[in-house]
DNA sequence: CCGCAAGATGTGCTCGGTCATATGTCCCTC
DNA sequence: GAGGGACATATGACCGAGCACATCTTGCGG
């Protein structure tokens, strides 16, 4: 009981329809230059008449190029993946690749290197994994048959391409503008501690801090979540003679002041609170977030700079391009009483 | 110059390893019964012992499935497209499909179309069609060869299967519970009007005002953005005698609730606020969001379900499914003075 | 008017699988 | 011991493009 639809088109056709081979269509359609105008209208003709469309999976059977890149990442609902992939799918498709997306759950070593394994199956020409975990970063150590790979927010590892946003610098920027306000030291709800993002801006906050000659305080710890940041919001509340704290992430600073506000805690009038990421929402936080930028397209459009060179001109030396972020006063902080 | 890597170990290769031929080691790989098991050992060792992969492309020329679902959808950098892009990837993934995301930053017509045709190329099995605007609803109407497409919150329109949450409904349960809670009437920020999702939610809020007797203001205008929103909230406040405000999202909402904050509006004291999306920092807005959660993730799951079954039986009738809301009840809503 | 090079077009093979079919093997029954 | 059937394995064609090379045109200089 199959339908009956007769099957598509295919260069042959078209051929017998323009009265050329099939190689001349070829030429036609790869805008090869070594066709005369009227043949090559001719096969355009015979194309849109019969409405041919070149099959590509064909194509990439003989170049060995599906022109298709592998995007590795984990929990694209986030804001941060979901722009990154943004980003990348933008710059690979103006490149004229398509983009095959696997979404883990969990980013242990196994589940990447049987993603990665399941798109070299399909043909995938590169593969952009979106590693902020050190156990993802550790599945890219020794990787399969030459198949290019771009990590983001990889570890410093050499073994593989990374584009990153610098992570360290972006929180030294929190904290020394928390400084200059004159807040004496900057308390810190951290991220979870196998996330290289989050070690970054740990190392960072702590880094600012000691350059300054401050101390120290024991960071809070939080799962990026708006929920952990309420829950570290309560506590810095509780301790007093805080006034000043950088939250490793806009969502986290979100639960901040949302118990700060309901220990009625002024914000930024007893306790400042800076952020990180500048997701579109924080503009509009009561009140308003001081937060560090992340240019997620931007890291997007790296990725296939890099993996594309990687794959035109073969395995050169891996990169590592760091991007630095920025940084967007709002009402959320303000100078120590 | 070019590197001297050895291809990778084919079909032929593992044959001549395991000695068989290579239509054993085909069916080894496809698990066809009708194999001794000691050859079977002895291919799986040479699978093994090589490294071998199956080459999905040439699988796919000749079966003439690919075994790639494609995507179609419009910035999927916000919360609702992320996640309905989540719940297809995942469940498309356990169905044993791939897919490829084009993700557009207009979806007019002729962008959708182009979009479309440029997946079937590349030989996709199906195209869900993440479709909320009424433009790119219109591109679905005479579609190419066979070609099966879902579309997500597309029009009524017969021509292809529909996925969508019933925005009708979630708009009439927020009205409904404004009412319950004594407010003579309830305002509307909604959403842009080429949205599908805009227009359902207006009609809900309306029909629920009309269906109570109430009567109906002039909704006001916005795109989504918390900007928006904000605008629309310092209207309100401006207003005079609004006590209920139903926002078309949550977002929408965010920019409401700070307007007013900064107003001295307090909400819910003089006004209540409710939202669309439940997105995962409306629990921790202030005060939280009391809003109509719509469930992307089933969406996901729904549309895979639709299409595979649409690929695998061939052109049935088309289907659509409607999913209900649920609503959520949190601290930005009560009941009038 | 011929020769020759550059341009235009055609021929046949290849990519790496699957499918249909042929061939071979084994066991059981009459 | 011949015949039949089920199972195991091999053979060759084929999917629809591109590539290398062969062949046929054409234009131009000598």
């Amino acid at each position: 009981m199959t339908t009956p639809k007769r099957r598509l088109p295919v260069m042959a056709d078209v051929a017998k329809e323009a009265g050329v081979s099939h190689q001349t269509v070829s030429r036609v359609l790869n805008d090869h230059p070594n066709v005369r105008a009227d043949t090559r209208a001719r096969v355009e003709a015979a194309i849109t008449r019969l409405g041919y469309r070149r099959n590509l999976v064909a194509r990439a059977l003989v170049t060995k190029r599906s022109r298709t890149l592998g995007v590795v990442s984990f929990d694209t609902k986030l804001y941060g993946p979901a722009s990154t992939i943004y980003g990348i799918e933008q710059a690979a498709r103006t490149a004229g690749y398509f983009i095959s997306i696997v979404s883990l759950k969990s980013l242990d070593t196994a589940s990447v290197r049987e993603a990665i394994d399941y798109l070299a199956e399909q043909g995938v020409d590169g593969v952009v994994v979106v590693a902020p975990q050190r156990s993802a970063a550790r599945a890219l150590v020794k990787l399969p048959s030459g198949l290019p790979v771009v990590a983001v927010e990889g570890t410093h590892n050499a073994d593989v391409s990374v584009v990153c946003i610098d992570q360290l610098e972006g929180a030294k920027l929190a904290v020394r503008h928390l400084l200059q306000l004159g807040h004496e030291t900057v308390w810190h709800v951290r991220g979870p501690s196998d996330w290289l993002e989050a070690e970054g801006r740990l190392e960072g906050w702590r880094a600012a801090l000691e350059e300054a000659g401050r101390p120290v305080p024991e960071p809070l710890a939080g799962d990026w979540s708006p929920h952990a940041g309420y829950e570290a919001g309560k506590s810095l509340a509780a301790m007093g003679g805080v006034t000043a704290v950088f939250t490793a992430n806009d969502q986290m600073a979100l639960g901040v002041l949302r118990a700060l506000s309901e220990e009625g805690v002024r914000v930024p009038g007893r306790i400042s609170v800076v952020g990180f990421d500048d997701i579109p929402e924080s503009e509009f936080f009561s009140p308003p977030l001081t937060t560090v930028r992340q240019d997620f397209d931007v890291v997007g459009r790296h990725c296939i700079e890099v993996l594309l060179r990687q794959i035109d001109v073969g395995h050169t030396a891996y990169e590592r391009l760091v991007i630095r972020p920025s940084f967007v006063v709002r009402s959320s902080t303000a100078p120590v009483r």
